[in-house]
DNA sequence: CGCTGATCATAG
DNA sequence: CTATGATCAGCG
């Protein structure tokens, strides 16, 4: 345990999966006002300056090393984590962000070694009840689910990746709608909308159509394939 | 009321 | 500014 740059505390990373998970089901039952009292944290009062806010929280109870480095947040265990709001019907009440895309280059990526893929490889699921219904003090954090990706899992991924890599290719992603994907999305990802990244872009016969500016875009977790995720542990 | 498109905070 | 952490807001 030691003190970040602003005085919060901040724990050692774990040492094993198993301490990870120890120290993640400890968290069950607590409440979210709780955690941020135990780490000297303050919370921020408006709603919509609380963003991202529990999911720092709960990297730093747990070990997750802060900031942003790239590659997963437990890179010695190769887990990454994600807190996950739940409603009042126990379902994600939010989409959850997985990576952002390299526009220029993700055309010629595959699935295997795709960012995507290596992010949710292992994911520690921290769901975070009462999300829907209540100020961020008050929610409470549920047992937490450990996900391996693999099987129909992986293939419904795969298959959502591929159409919607497929869909860049040949129409750039400006038309390519959230909408999209069964279980996987592409949605804006920027500070604000008039944030731009350079895109090459290809023409139809050979060479290069030149260049555009896009709005940065991200992969997203639909609320149903994580909900399919809860429900799995639950009723079996 | 679910979902898409837009937006907010912090660290380095 | 970029990468991390996500949720907000309002249209259909």
């Amino acid at each position: 345990m030691h003190l970040t740059a602003h005085g919060t505390k901040h724990r050692s990373p774990p040492r094993d999966l198993a301490e990870l998970l120890l120290r993640a089901q400890a968290l069950t039952g607590r409440t979210v006002g709780e955690l941020a009292q135990a780490l000297g944290a303050a919370l921020p009062t408006a709603p919509q300056r609380s963003k991202g806010t529990c999911g720092i929280l709960v990297e730093r109870a747990l070990g997750a090393r802060a900031g942003s480095l790239p590659g997963p947040d437990f890179s010695e265990l190769g887990i990454e984590l994600k807190t996950l709001p739940i409603n009042r019907r126990g379902r994600p009440k939010e989409s959850t962000f997985v990576c952002a895309l390299n526009l220029s280059t993700i055309t010629s990526e595959s699935w295997p070694t795709s960012t995507v893929r290596r992010k949710l490889a292992r994911v520690l699921f921290m769901p975070v009840e009462g999300s829907d219904s209540g100020p961020l003090p008050a929610r409470r954090f549920l047992s937490p689910l450990l996900f391996d990706l693999g099987g129909l899992d992986e293939e419904h991924l795969q298959a959502d990746w591929e159409d919607l890599v497929g869909r860049i290719g040949v129409g750039g992603v400006s038309g390519l709608s959230a909408r999209v994907g069964r279980c996987l999305q592409v949605r804006p990802k920027a500070a604000r909308g008039s944030v731009r990244v350079a895109v090459a872009v290809p023409l139809e016969e050979d060479g290069w159509g030149g260049g555009v500016t896009l709005c940065p875009r991200g992969f997203y977790l639909r609320t149903g394939f994580t909900g399919r995720l809860l429900a799995r542990r639950t009723t079996g």
